[in-house]
DNA sequence: AGTTATAGTTACTTTTAGTAAGTAAAGTGT
DNA sequence: ACACTTTACTTACTAAAAGTAACTATAACT
């Protein structure tokens, strides 16, 4: 096997994660909380959680902990994350272009 | 459950089954066979066929079948698949950018 | 001390991925 | 004609990851 590139594929292994493209695409929006994630996204509780966790140990967010009441918890893109928008945006930008809404319906049966 | 962007959310459900990303990288470099791809990735037969043949679905890649000896069966990308260039392309620049060598050589473990 | 609101975790089921061995097809050699 | 190659898969089985629903932890507030 040969070694084609051991960053690209750290990288492919990050996102070929399910919903990793998804929680990026919501905080490049800006800084979220658990349960806006949560509810924005078809995902359960225990992925966003196991998801998120994983996402802090890359450093690619940031766990912010506010001590208001009730205590908010906020995770936001490190700039390691935010480099991530233009891959983001390639993929937004190719999807437009190239899935149809034929795709899109049969994707949800 | 808010409705986000129906076409990116389809993106990233193929972007995020195993291989993908990795099947596409190599196929930019130019049409390939079943079995150059099962050596140059740690893929295993039965997962390349099945994501082969879901890429086809999608209109992603196209299956050629060339009646030599022995049989010659090359995978190349569609005018959909090779509009990936900028998103793979993008995710290589990002990943020289951020993934450090101990990244690398821890996620071997 | 008990209530409330958010942020998780645990135990269990279903789906997807990994492994190894086996089958299919089709041109070749005898 | 028929066994032999070579590539391209498929099948049966095991292991890991994801989905679901109910439960716990924390900490400020009353």
């Amino acid at each position: 096997m040969k070694e084609l590139c051991p960053r690209f594929e750290k990288a492919m292994q990050l996102f070929s994660k399910r919903w990793v493209g998804l929680i990026l695409f919501e905080l490049l929006e800006g800084p979220k909380r658990f349960s806006e994630m949560e509810s924005e996204l078809p995902v359960s509780g225990r992925l966003l959680s196991e998801r998120l966790k994983m996402l802090e140990q890359e450093q690619i967010i940031e766990r912010k902990v506010y001590s208001e009441f009730p205590v908010r918890i906020e995770y936001a893109l490190t700039d390691k994350g935010k480099a991530l928008d233009p891959v983001i945006k390639e993929i937004q930008s190719w999807s437009e272009s190239w899935i149809t809404k034929k795709e899109v319906e049969n994707s949800n049966l």
